[in-house]
DNA sequence: ATGGGTGCAAATCCTTTGCATCTGC
DNA sequence: GCAGATGCAAAGGATTTGCACCCAT
């Protein structure tokens, strides 16, 4: 879908998304929303953050293990981190290099004409790594 | 979780998820596993799904653009292809080779110890190339 | 007055939960 | 008889939709 322009809901939706650094739920955004334009409804969120994947200003992410979507306001390919325990979503600052060849071997092996790919990687945040050593610490006293 | 003994019903329903090419969904899984067992509930599905899961026997995953989860019966690392246009879900015949190093770097960087990580490969599978073929046939007539 | 956008509430879809029942030991 | 597993129905949470209203053209 072709990008027309933003009416002042959808650019405020958007600069919400764009400038958030935590890859927002549809919830966070309306509550970040509501700040600037009280009246917004979360149907209007929901209708506008649809519009925006739509014509490609956002993308919409569903993360293993989470039941609602996160939006993302860098539309340029790139690649994600995520926190196993507590599900936190950063985007790689690191380009991860891979083999174009061997990308186009494998998506031809799998049947797919290869138009782009993304890399997760998945492990403990430093936050969630602390939060398991005091947890260790108190299952084993003394 | 450590892995414990399966009942027939977690039996069966392994059974199904690891014998399906296609990533089942919890409703494809039942209806699978009704043909087996014709008293089985949905909720138990769900129940024993979540605790394959737990159990580490089956992975779930989640597809941008979905609502729903789809299990995946392969538990050592493997990577995926998705078609963007009928959702359809394969893994990847072949390796990605990815540097170790660099994906080190990359977790180092995000702040994340790194434990797995997963590419996923976009773009058309065969059957959805031929259809929009077709729909651009009809779309430009003579 | 017309059409698109909106808020609100109701509906929908996937998934989970409460509870009474059933099963194997 | 008891503990765990199960079916069924109801509840829950995220998202979508119906509809009346509002605003700019």
């Amino acid at each position: 879908m072709v990008k027309s322009m933003l009416n002042e809901n959808a650019q405020a939706i958007f600069d919400v998304v764009r400038g958030a650094s935590n890859h927002p739920t549809a919830l966070e955004v309306y509550e970040a929303v509501k700040q600037q334009r009280p009246r917004i409804g979360l149907a209007s969120i929901y209708r506008i953050l649809h519009n925006l994947v739509e014509q490609e200003y956002i993308h919409e992410l569903r993360i293993d293990g989470e039941d609602f979507s996160r939006y993302d306001g860098r539309i340029e390919r790139h690649d994600h981190a995520i926190c196993r325990s507590c599900g936190r979503l950063v985007d790689l600052p690191v380009e991860i290099t891979l083999s174009q060849q061997n990308l186009q071997e494998a998506a031809l092996a799998a049947g797919i004409r290869l138009e782009t790919h993304e890399v997760r990687i998945y492990g403990l945040c430093a936050q969630c790594q602390k939060e398991q050593q005091n947890k260790t610490k108190l299952d084993t006293p003394k």
